[in-house]
DNA sequence: AACTATTTATAAGA
DNA sequence: TTCTTATAAATAGTT
């Protein structure tokens, strides 16, 4: 229609491509309502341009793209959605089934009332909790052999700057005596220094 | 276009519905694929009938309604399917975390190695250790108890049921007396009763 | 399905 | 964009 064209190809002119778009567009959509008010007739109808612009016509009858889409599926068996939801159904499944286990396990471990034990599995759990309280002890004397350790090192640094402090006050002592016998000079004072 | 037509109402008669349904969806289908082509945009177009057959297209860039769908979700945040996929991650991210959880905890009581543990926390597990070792070990006492009891009354069950049977073996051998100091009319055969 | 009288869509230009 | 208009296309009614 119009004035020339009929080779069917893509425009490469964007200007030209884009008032064909509008053009053709409003076009289309007038066709495809008109198709499902005169023959009653369901149609979806989604367009992107090229820019990625969304268009999309939905006939009347039809309440959302949701239920088309379904409807499309149940037509051709083609399954769009259902091996999404049986993945994730599997990857739920198997995630819930760790989590019991776990669960159980752990329920087992605390001892709870509501878990059935035979006196084998109790002797079983007996030994497990014996070898975990040992290793628990193990690990706390050994933590606190560490702080010990730790507490004893700063006291001895402490005990070595003080002797350290002692030699330095006794070397000062000795200048002095030193001192006072080479001259009389002294200005009477005499230095007193305590040892506690 | 054509002779006559300006209203845009459903044509009653069938025929001339079915004859124009035709038609017209050949003219959009034509149109749609023009306008893919001249104006590089994509298009998914669905059509029903009124009697419920299917036609669709799809333009060539397009690989499958899948991806159609999933690009016009998309664009329009409008969450075609994407509820139900967030509700199943959300469920999903729920469960892993509980599993974490629990798989956390049960490492701690199990004094896994490649924990780390603080002095006052070794003391909170220690503790809870010997909680569970005290219950376990009540609740096998219990078990060994119960199972003891019920021996024990198997046992006492079978010197009853033996006391009966003498008693029963007593009362037939007193029968038996008083019947032969009655009467002297018995077969001649002695019932011989052998106590273990 | 094929034919055509008309209506409608639209390409090019403003 | 939007309008205009010349012209190509679509199609209603008919066969």
């Amino acid at each position: 229609m119009g004035r020339g064209r009929s080779k069917i190809k893509r425009i490469e002119n964007p200007t030209q491509r884009q008032s064909t778009f509008y053009k053709r567009r409003d076009g289309l959509f007038k066709k495809a309502r008109e198709l499902a008010v005169l023959c009653d007739a369901d149609l979806l109808l989604l367009l992107f341009s090229a820019s990625g612009k969304l268009y999309h016509f939905l006939s009347p009858t039809i309440p959302s793209v949701k239920e088309f889409v379904e409807r499309y599926e149940a037509a051709t068996h083609t399954k769009v959605w259902a091996d999404i939801r049986q993945e994730r159904r599997i990857e739920l499944e198997k995630v819930a089934n760790m989590c019991d286990l776990l669960e159980k396990e752990l329920r087992f471990m605390t001892v709870d009332d509501g878990e059935q034990y035979t006196v084998p599995s109790l002797e079983v759990l007996e030994h497990n909790l014996e070898a975990a309280m040992h290793k628990v002890r193990y690990e706390k004397d050994r933590k606190i052999g560490g702080e010990i350790c730790y507490l004893q090192n700063i006291i001895r640094g402490q005990q070595e700057e003080r002797y350290g402090l002692c030699d330095k006050i006794a070397h000062a002592q000795t200048l002095k005596d030193v001192e006072c016998g080479s001259t009389s000079l002294s200005n009477g004072l005499d230095l007193k220094l305590g040892y506690n």
